[in-house]
DNA sequence: AGTTACCTTTACGTTAACGTCAACTTGAGC
DNA sequence: GCTCAAGTTGACGTTAACGTAAAGGTAACT
């Protein structure tokens, strides 16, 4: 931390209001295990690293991902890592997500053409509609 | 139906093989009025049909959306609608699953360059344990 | 000193999406 | 006629991911 990195904090409210989720859920997600917020006294204080892990968390949510899952996939970047076993886990596990990404890309897709089908058929039945 | 097509049936067990899925879960959908297949009796019979909404309801599981909101894809499909109100508000929930659909595709995109990341730097830390 | 605005912990409640028995029926094969 | 696999209907249990209320601390205005 050099005197350029400006290291902000935020309170609990601040990170609530800007993700839209509320505080039980921020706490509930330390409960979890997720987040290590500093302390002044009771309170807790968040730092950039703490609003970036909740980024990867609620993405992963988005993309309808379980805290376990999310959790793993923030652990994949420490590189904690020390031994070859650990490592060869790691990249086991970053092969498995890129294969659930792929296949969810796949669903997506053809998701996006079933929508256009569907609008296809919605604007015909407004044109019969209309005549 | 025309004599070409071929209206095939399947048991609940056939179903629950095919997906992986237990025919608890295929019962539950029943329940939650996804799927209304015909019986013989007390026995359950599914058509291609059933199937094809079946895996609609995956695939919806696979993308995180909730049984609810695949419910609403489904009834998508279905060219019922008789009124322009209906039909309109079929429109605006297809936009907005496609607005949902691309902010997954962001998601999964920013991933995917966050797991080459990953995997760069796992690879780099077996180069430093060979050397 | 009182009110307001946040913050805290503790703890019980809730909803979705099934799991897990238990007790029964039903058709196929021996 | 017996067994056995596969089906059925309840009905209660479970887990994840929070919601919600109770009871209280703290710092800043007024």
């Amino acid at each position: 931390m050099n005197e350029m990195t400006k290291a902000r904090t935020y309170s609990i409210s601040d990170l609530a209001r800007e993700f839209d989720i509320t505080t039980r859920t921020i706490r509930f997600y330390e409960e979890a295990g997720m987040l290590e917020p500093e302390r002044n006294g009771q309170t807790r204080i968040y730092s950039d690293e703490d609003r970036v892990k909740l980024k990867l968390i609620l993405r992963g949510k988005r993309l309808g991902f379980s805290l376990a899952e999310s959790r793993e996939l923030i652990e994949m970047y420490d590189p904690t890592s020390d031994n070859a076993k650990q490592l060869h886990a790691l990249r086991a596990k970053i092969q498995q997500s890129r294969v659930a990404l792929e296949q969810q890309l796949a669903d997506i897709q053809v998701m996006q053409n079933e929508l256009d089908a569907a609008e296809e058929r919605c604007q015909e039945a407004l044109r019969e509609l209309e005549s």
